[in-house]
DNA sequence: CTGAAAGCGCTTACAG
DNA sequence: CTGAAAGCGCTTACAG
């Protein structure tokens, strides 16, 4: 591969001059500037960007952590993030942590390693030491979705909680009174948070959240079978589950079906995580949608920010229920989206 | 961030001896180890992988562009790709085309200016000059799902032809006569293969694929909301569409659903790659499922072998049909899988 | 406007 | 077993 030297050398000028016409740097003749793009050209050369971030100290790129990808929601979110940094003129690595922290401080390693400007991080765990330490060590770094409580991060996510307000409004004019949620894992804020509001909002309507009524689930589909197993053994089910992401509620679904049981004659069900196959699903089912992609583009903006020296800002953005047949026989009330 | 000057300066001893304990060369005193780790320790130094790429001339990064992250086919295949790079000792970092020829030709030369060790591609479309100069190069690469033909780069893919004749029978014998396909692009090898197998397998029970039976996609949802709206136009509309890919068999059912149509009684769905959700819809949906961790799997092997030197080859795997209702009334002929 | 030179943080023959 | 030194491919003050 050609190196800048070969370059100078077939321009006639030195590798300093070859470095200034690669940067748009003012001061070159445009003779010069003609003769090192005449050499880039004839030997295809492509600047090392290896050698220039160690050189520069930067390299452009930016890390992504998230739990994990297979879930549509972290996907759209991983997609719209690597589109504001491309707009912004970075390069994105994702890693994937799986829900597993292990796998997650194997990547956020790896991304320290190499060295990128900055982690975008949607933590599976309360914090590990590696990454505590990162964030104090002064790491540029933005927590998306899920956060760390008492770390001095920006954190960029949706809040659910006047959303699953309006779910349990829902299901209560329904008729429905024994309601049950599948939560996410209590170190994560987004497993814990969904459980609060959702007991919180049970509370308005003078509701009690019995113990089991709550699923320990870990966002992936198994667990939201087991759970949903667990509830239908109970002497009096539930007659609504709420699953707290899209796979656990793919997991109640398969654990219903198992049980030759019905949605929503036999039970109803509505999670949280909106997604396209929710509208074709049978029957259609109520989910609560986050702004995914404007979650994605503030992030990237906040950890810019702080890369470049600007003060960054947290930003909490409202997600909001869609309403479909999942959970009654009711016709439903129409919210602005179908 | 501690260098390793850092390093050797708090162990007493040089760099080199700093770099030998850290790459477990042998020739190391047992003290001078021990001295090192202490300092490395103490520090909490962390080798730069940057320095070490540019000495060393390899990145240990696998680079793979694919066309679509939002369509779970590819979301799989990454996180397969990611797994087994990893237990080979690779990172990966993904470039999505989104189907876009200039944005897959964006991320294959941010790539190769990082200088990965090796690209993996499902191509959006022929080949543009620059992947083929890449290839030509000398590139170590791979092709995976897609490939190009007249390039001489293994290619690892799963071959639908049998599934495709299978499901054929299936709507045959079911007594569907009019069968239409939305294509994928004709200038990716999936897009044309598919339809190809799909007008041989007709063939072979007499029926014929006319023009207006071919449906013009891009492997999007729209494009297959599209072509079956334009289906739904004919004056002899189809029996069953069957669409060669997940997000246009997406597509197709919200077109369906849009004319208040039902699936299959109004009209038959079958799509090229299975999604777990594919067990939920409306009705459950009969597909062509690739095995898609073997594939990516499989890429990375290949990928690998390439890099360090051993003679990399291609493999293709079989797709399998599994039946589900989508088609047609009867009971199905059950298959190896539900 | 231009070039020689230093230096980013590593690894690795080479000499001892 | 150990260290001094060269060098990977760049960028960038510094001097002219």
């Amino acid at each position: 591969m050609a190196s800048i030297k070969d370059v100078a050398a077939r321009a006639g000028v030195s590798v300093a001059t070859v470095s200034r016409v690669l940067n748009s740097h003012p001061s070159v003749s445009p003779e010069a500037r003609a003769r090192v793009l005449a050499a880039v050209d004839a030997l295809g050369y492509r600047p090392n960007a290896v050698a220039r971030s160690l050189r520069t100290d930067q390299t452009r790129t930016l890390g992504l952590v998230i739990s994990d990808v297979l879930n549509p929601y972290f996907t759209e979110l991983a997609r719209s993030v690597e589109e504001e940094a491309r707009a912004l003129g970075y390069s994105v690595i994702i890693g994937n942590a799986d829900e597993r922290p292990e796998l997650q401080d194997h990547h956020v390693r790896t991304l320290l390693d190499r060295r990128i400007d900055g982690l975008l991080v949607s933590p599976t765990d309360g914090g590990s030491p590696l990454m505590l330490d990162a964030a104090r060590a002064g790491t540029p770094m933005v927590f998306v979705d899920r956060w760390i409580p008492g770390v001095d991060v920006p954190v960029v996510r949706a809040d659910g909680r006047s959303a699953i307000r309006d779910l349990v409004a829902h299901l209560y004019g329904l008729g429905h009174r024994r309601l049950a949620i599948i939560a996410g894992p209590a170190a994560t804020t987004t497993g814990s948070e969904r459980v609060e509001a959702f007991r919180d909002a049970l509370r308005e309507h003078r509701l009690a959240l019995p113990e089991a009524y709550i699923g320990h689930g870990d966002f992936q589909a198994d667990s939201g079978r087991r759970s949903t197993e667990a509830f239908l053994a109970l002497p009096e089910p539930p007659e609504v589950v709420f699953a707290a992401d899209n796979l656990m509620a793919l997991g109640a679904l398969d654990a219903i079906r198992a049980h030759g049981l019905r949605v929503p004659h036999d039970i109803g069900l509505a999670a949280f995580d909106d997604i396209p196959w929710f509208v074709h699903t049978d029957p259609p089912i109520t989910a609560i949608a986050q702004p995914t992609k404007e979650l994605g583009r503030a992030a990237v903006r906040a950890l810019v920010d702080r890369i470049e020296g600007r003060p960054p800002q947290s930003v909490t953005l409202p997600a909001r229920l869609v309403v479909r047949s999942s959970c009654g026989e009711h016709a439903p009330t129409r919210r602005s989206n179908p």
